[in-house]
DNA sequence: TATCTCGGACTGTCAACCAG
DNA sequence: TGGTTGACAGTCCGAGATAC
């Protein structure tokens, strides 16, 4: 007769665990004529604490080495870790708990007490204001690494319950395009960035900005962190919160999914590219530390009316005072010292947005314009200060502030926020059009310069871009492409389509599209599904995944149809999931879904990335037959 | 035959509830 | 306050499916 033995916590030490296993073997000593009892019930093998991430996806006993007796054995120790448990037991009850109440937390304590390290509180009176914020923080393919504990207040979820899934999970589907675009727009800020290293701080304004100009192209982003890495554990979030040196910053207001799945829930949500880990766009060997940082606030009605005059904070490193998140990033009186002309200097110049591109991404490139037609207010986007990597380029941005979209009425002609800056001075802005610039709080001294920024930086563009055909993506591309958008600057036009169509032979490829083909997750946007799998890998750069030999896995001959090139990210679904497959994304199919094995799943596929997919093709096996591919077949 | 998938049993955890 | 209950999450057995 077998002992059942209650499998504590306890019995994961070595010792306890071979106590209960003895207790088990003498009882099936002593009691061997009730096999069919014994068979009924459960061996007393304790089961350890914490499954692989591997086990757990297999249902399969693991053990509490690392890598695992069973992941060694399959080959699959480079992927065997522990992943991020839920909160167990039975959970408070939520409507217990007032929404938004801001209840001291670990992680807010902390991220409070960067306050002083990382913020600057520009005046004293603001801290009486405190104002909940969500932090996540995110893997460049937008799966939730860590969030803070007030995931709970915000949307009755617990920050377990983001883990390794995608963001796309958590928003209703109607905001996929909108985060897509703005997952595009940080893609492109990171890749875009300027690749000049170094910039003679010696050299003139002019000369720098030509030197910047010249030494701007589009590079590679390496594959980037996982949700699984180490850094975002071990790095407080203060540091995490860090923005990167030459992030921008967008704005959107997103509705979320809440526990209560029928309900949702519109958050302010800014997003920028986090540096706490060291990355410096600045410096393209810094580019795999890079992450993103989603910043939740509740949306403040009375924000809109907030008076400039209102104490604000100064847009410094981080920008902002983390307890004034949700207020419009009005610009302090110095930020009157800044106009459009400094700004070539420290932008992220590099942008290709070229929006007639016959690419893959037509439709969805355009959509970029709609994005801010159809909501001019919402996003917004600053310039960014940095932490302390800041170079000395980027020394002159610490005082960047950028107030741009907000839903409050245009700044009186006193008030200090007369411009715009970050219009000016993003080339996504730019690339915009003016006809993107809201109307209501764009004054039009803002958009004489805007207009007078461009007009310049396209004379600069034009014997670039000629010259530079060859580029992927360049400042002088952007330049041009816009103009088509550009009512201002029709006069480019001509030249400008000659040139961009050249271009677009040479290369058809945008930044992010680069980005799109190197991480292949499941969990990327339908467009970035999409495109990678248009593009099929042709044309993929070095830090392409290893192509996998499909012939091996199931599958394909399960799911593939007949003339489709199989490749990692455009794998079929498996049968497991293809029936709660929708072409928006799988993310809301499984947040709906069954908890515990929706959850394994989602997560394994947030786990898989190029450098994961690429390690091995036995362990890639599961992954790609998890991924939910429906709408590629569809393209 | 080997390997993989996954339903579901079993068990731990924890908040809510309740009796003393 | 301590015990009980209930809800939920995690582990992994084992049957069935699939690949070779």
């Amino acid at each position: 007769m077998s002992l059942s033995l209650p499998c504590n916590p306890c019995t994961s030490s070595p010792q306890l665990l071979d106590i209960s296993i003895s207790a088990n073997t003498n009882g099936d000593n002593n009691g061997d004529d009730n096999d069919n009892e014994s068979s009924k019930k459960r061996p007393a093998k304790p089961h350890v604490k914490t499954a692989c991430v591997n086990c757990k996806k297999a249902h399969l006993a693991c053990d509490l080495t690392r890598p695992c007796k069973r992941c060694v054995s399959s080959d699959k120790a480079d992927t065997c870790h522990d992943i991020q448990h839920k909160k167990r037991g039975r959970p408070k009850l939520r409507g217990m708990k007032p929404m938004h109440c801001h209840l001291p937390s670990t992680f807010t304590m902390i991220q409070s007490a960067s306050t002083s390290a990382n913020y600057v509180q520009q005046h004293s009176n603001s801290s009486n204001y405190q104002k909940p914020t969500m932090t996540l923080f995110l893997s460049m393919e937008l799966c939730c690494a860590r969030v803070s504990d007030e995931s709970f207040d915000f949307l009755g979820l617990y920050p377990q319950e983001f883990s390794h899934r995608s963001l796309y999970d958590f928003i209703i589907p109607g905001n996929n395009g909108t985060v897509s675009r703005i997952h595009r727009s940080l893609l492109d800020n990171a890749v875009t960035f300027s690749s000049g290293d170094k910039i003679n701080n010696d050299t003139t304004h002019h000369h720098q900005q030509q030197q910047f100009q010249q030494t701007s192209k589009a590079r590679l982003l390496p594959p980037t962190q996982r949700t699984t890495a180490e850094m975002f554990i071990a790095l407080p979030p203060y540091q995490l919160a860090t923005i990167a040196n030459g992030s921008l910053t967008l704005k959107e207001t997103i509705t979320f999914i809440t526990s209560d799945k029928s309900r949702h829930q519109p958050l302010d949500a800014r997003f920028y590219l986090g540096g706490g880990s060291g990355a410096d766009l600045i410096r393209s060997d810094s580019l795999h530390h890079l992450y993103i940082v989603c910043i939740l606030t509740v949306p403040d009605t009375n924000a809109s009316l907030a008076s400039p005059s209102e104490p604000q904070s100064l847009l410094n490193n981080l920008s902002f005072t983390n307890n004034r998140l949700d207020e419009p990033l009005y610009s302090s009186s110095n930020t009157l010292a800044l106009t459009t002309a400094s700004l070539p200097e420290i932008q992220p110049i590099a942008f290709a947005q070229d929006q007639l591109q016959l690419s893959p991404l037509e439709l969805e490139s355009a959509s970029i314009l709609d994005f801010e037609q159809n909501d001019p207010q919402q996003l917004d986007m600053k310039r960014p200060a940095n932490d302390t990597t800041g170079t000395a380029a980027m020394e002159s941005t610490t005082s960047w502030t950028k107030p741009y979209t907000t839903p409050s009425p245009p700044p009186s002609p006193s008030s200090p926020i007369s411009l715009p800056l970050s219009i000016s001075s993003s080339p996504y802005r730019e690339n915009l059009g003016n006809a993107t610039c809201p109307s209501s709080d764009v004054s039009l001294h803002g958009i004489k310069e805007v207009e007078t920024l461009k007009k310049e930086t396209a004379e600069v563009a034009k014997p670039t871009a000629a010259a530079t055909a060859t580029a992927t993506a360049t400042a002088t591309a952007t330049a041009t492409t816009q103009a088509p958008f550009n009512s201002s600057s029709k006069q480019l036009s001509s030249t400008s389509y000659s040139i961009r169509h050249h271009h677009q032979r040479q290369t058809h490829q945008q930044p992010h599209q680069l980005y799109y083909q190197s991480m292949l997750s499941s969990r990327l946007s339908v467009e970035a599904q999409a495109f990678a799998s248009s593009t099929k890998m042709l044309t993929a750069p070095a830090m392409s995944t290893p192509t996998y030999n499909v012939t091996k896995s199931r599958f394909h001959h399960r799911h593939t149809p007949p003339n489709t090139q199989l490749y990692p990210l455009s794998s079929p679904s498996s049968s497991s999931l293809s029936s709660s497959s929708s072409s928006s994304s799988s993310s809301s199919s499984s947040l709906s879904s069954s908890p515990s094995s929706s959850v394994c799943r989602t997560s394994s596929v947030c786990h898989t990335t190029a450098t994961s997919m690429s390690s091995s093709a036995p362990s890639s096996l599961y992954t790609l037959s998890s991924i939910n591919t429906k709408n590629i077949h569809l393209l």
